[in-house]
DNA sequence: GCAAATCGTAACCGAATTGTAACAATATTA
DNA sequence: TAATATTGTTACAATTCGGTTACGATTTGC
């Protein structure tokens, strides 16, 4: 159930051999030869992007541009055999994240991803997705991923759990809660919440333990892990 | 006025040599010849670090345990002139973000904290947060933790702590405690206190002692040391 | 307009939390 | 050191708190 990262580069061995450490290392590791491929592959549950900057066709550069361009905020660190300064300076102006020329360590750059994913855990991104491991609460579309699946709730439910998303580990009272859910409304019983709660962790089936309660005080988001 | 950067590192020429061209990049730079002082100086509203990993006396890795130990998630990006993996290694394992080998482009340092800034726009560090050594109190999610654990306080275990915290070493006398605690509340004898402050205690572990009464008077937190 | 989905509330139960009394241990004072 | 005051601890009963269910009211979609 780990991380899932898009390796992209024009060379089949290192492809391979990086797959399979990576994948050892607990990531959930698909590839592409080229930046094109690459393209239609990615999807926005990818925590990380490893790029190879110089292929034949498009050039990681050209396509991390790309990324970028469509808003997508995911991570990308840029492999490249390349060690000028001015092609690292290239691969940060495009939007990257890190930069490593080849020949790297495989430790260093298991360390250099975990420092990033450890920073994009559960950061708010320009399109609005919350994401916390398995668990995606996207504002836009009011849609709520956990573990692949898609959770139908209701509007009242979706808002208390964005809330309590957006400001994961702070405690919201309960009062709290009537206010900026019910921004209008007044006398609603803070029983009420409990109720919305219960069907919150209901829908949720594996993830309801992502809302605690914290006894005398309310209700809060867990960061998972 | 752009993001407050912490610039630590023995060596004065170079502390001036990059505070210079950070200013001009915009960053508002402070620096601190040595761990020791860095820690001193360190407020949460730094936006990231800049650390040499060796120094004398106290290191830039054991500088940097000791912030992630206190939970602060401030960035930090280590300098150093090593470029072995093993020192790399170390500068990630302590919680680093970035490593970069001396000498380095004042360009390449600039694109890597512009890289590691935008991820960690807007993600500014909580202030309601009462740090004691290993003993830290967050007001905001109502957590303790001692020593890298979470300890579950109840809601009027936790206000008496948070109460005395937010007051350390100052003597709280029983009645002023029940008039903060319970701010409502009118017949709790004084006794329930004590009994509290054990439980308190209890949980609070090895870090019991964090805790002291004072015959006659009442009871205060200690700054541990 | 009707049926289905959604919502808010009351009522209940079990579990966690709390306050107090009774007593033991420790500190303070003479 | 003895007498007294203060603090620590335990056990227990009262209370509060959270989770759940059921049900009627309200909204939504067709």
């Amino acid at each position: 159930m780990g991380e899932k990262i898009l390796l992209v580069d024009d060379d089949k061995d290192i492809c391979e051999i990086l797959a399979f450490n990576l994948s050892n290392e607990g990531y959930q590791v698909d590839y592409a030869y080229s930046a094109e491929d690459a393209l239609k592959k990615f999807t926005p549950d990818y925590s990380l992007i490893l790029l190879d900057g110089m292929m034949g066709g498009m050039s990681g550069y050209k396509m991390a541009e790309q990324l970028r361009h469509n808003s997508y905020s995911v991570p990308i660190i840029f492999l490249t055999a390349k060690d000028t300064e001015n092609d690292m300076l290239t691969g940060f102006s495009v939007g990257g994240d890190d930069y490593i020329s080849k020949p790297f360590s495989i430790k260093e750059l298991v360390a250099r991803i975990k420092a990033i994913l450890k920073r994009t855990a559960g950061v708010k991104e320009k399109n609005n997705r919350l994401v916390f491991g398995d668990v995606v609460v996207d504002l836009e579309t009011k849609e709520v991923i956990a573990g692949r699946k898609v959770i139908a709730f209701t509007k009242t439910e979706f808002e208390i759990l964005a809330l309590l998303a957006t400001n994961p580990a702070k405690i919201f009272r309960r009062e709290d809660i009537i206010d900026r859910v019910w921004k209008d409304a007044l006398y609603t019983t803070e029983r009420t919440i409990d109720v919305h709660i219960t069907r919150l962790r209901k829908k949720l089936g594996a993830y309801a333990s992502i809302i605690s309660s914290r006894s005398g005080y309310g209700y809060r988001f867990n960061i998972p892990e």
